[in-house]
DNA sequence: TCAAAAGTGTTATGAGTACACCCATGG
DNA sequence: CCATGGGTGTACTCATAACACTTTTGA
């Protein structure tokens, strides 16, 4: 077979936006990078795609090397290629987002690679093009969330509603009336309510929920209307 | 500076998926692969990225060269990088939508690179992954044009809302009450009613529209409901 | 006993849908 | 004059949004 002998071959890398909520805030996951250049600064997850993987293994490695996650809910952004994003030597950028469980990465080795949670409000400088896709990704997770049941992602296996608007309220930047996101929530029948309490942040006691699984999995993509029409429709 | 030594080069393309309206069915538009190895079969339309282009330059130039036009509708779909896709060598894919007025084109030189339009029903077989890509697409638009008002790129700059009204029922596959349709499509106030008429598909004649050029670009990226919440929730 | 958060019910408005008839015209 | 496709109005239903009070309990 002949081989496109005249074509420009190009690095290519995946880098990874991994969002985590500790119940207040979204916050992303950051590390030190320990490449030149830039070494030394903030930037995310990522690594080059090696020989004979795909995009979606290359970012499953990259997350399970760096962070010891794995099968964790990831999604491809957007492909960045900028002829000078990274000014060693030109290099593709599959970026990919990530949902996790902040609370079960914390009980694995955080220090170990200088990770660190930045909230997303207060994300400092980044190496080449990364804040740039960081809201990139913030925007996609508001448009795809609003439509689709996947916060639940960021979430540990037993919740509050109170939880749960919180999460919601965060990553829209608004208030939603309680009593109507409940009866939303209560409406799409994923939840399972449990007989314990949640006492941590009142007296009184927020009751927790589980997913109901197999609703869930049936509905990963179906349609959902959780937010409020006005702020879909004037603040997405 | 140092080189990111080790690592593995690889080819970059772009492939184009472009969409045109006939007023009765969608199709996208193909060539004859002129390239081996896979020469002679259908394709979508597609080249290497070059040295100094972005994805977003190089889907536009490939696009020019291949079908003359220039400065239409083109959004990033997807990277794909399945190690295997080009068995010649690895390649790596990134592919665009884009979206034209098919009578526009025609006028353009179609026979050169033997390009042909394809209804989205009756796709030949392609080359690598790309009915893959098509498929991707596909669903892309539905979601897209779910929410936003984008097919108006796909039809002239005069049009009624009968032939709106087709596109958009090809697109979901099913038909709509033309009353609600056109109450909705009016209330987006986003078209002009015109004072002639297409008389070409009926005797009566139907009222041309055109679009409000300014209303149009600031809601480019507005939520819109034109389709009935049924069909989003049960098909899309 | 009181402060702080959780939980719950009702009403009004408007968007969405279903549905049927008249209009204009070319042949 | 009639067949064909274009254009329009109404009534009903249901989802959404706005809104306030009671409950629980730890301090």
């Amino acid at each position: 077979m002949p081989k496109y002998q005249k074509q420009f071959r190009i690095l290519v890398a995946v880098d990874c936006i991994i969002f985590g909520f500790d119940g207040t805030e979204l916050k992303i996951l950051l590390i030190k990078r320990d490449l030149e250049p830039e070494k030394g600064k903030w930037s995310l997850m990522g690594g080059f795609i090696t020989e004979k993987e795909n995009f979606d293994r290359g970012g499953a490695r990259i997350l399970k090397q760096l962070t010891g996650l794995e099968g964790v809910y990831m999604e491809q952004l957007h492909a960045f290629g900028h002829p000078d994003r990274d000014p060693n030597e030109r290099t593709i950028s599959v970026a990919y987002f990530a949902l996790i469980d902040i609370h079960q990465y914390e009980n694995q080795l955080s220090s170990d690679y200088h990770a660190e949670w930045f909230p997303v409000k207060k994300i400092p400088k980044l190496v080449f093009d990364h804040t740039n896709m960081v809201a990139k990704a913030r925007e996609r997770l508001r448009y795809k969330s609003a439509f689709h049941p996947i916060l639940f992602e960021l979430l540990p296996e037993k919740f509050t509603l109170p939880q749960l608007q919180s999460l919601y309220e965060g990553i829209f930047d608004t208030e939603f009336d309680k009593r109507n996101f409940s009866r939303k929530i209560q409406s799409t029948k994923l939840l399972v309510k449990q007989k314990d309490k949640d006492k941590e942040s009142s007296k009184k006691g927020a009751y927790y929920y589980k997913l109901d699984k197999r609703r869930y999995a049936a509905n990963l993509h179906a349609f959902l209307n959780i937010i409020p029409n006005p702020v879909i429709f004037n603040r997405l």
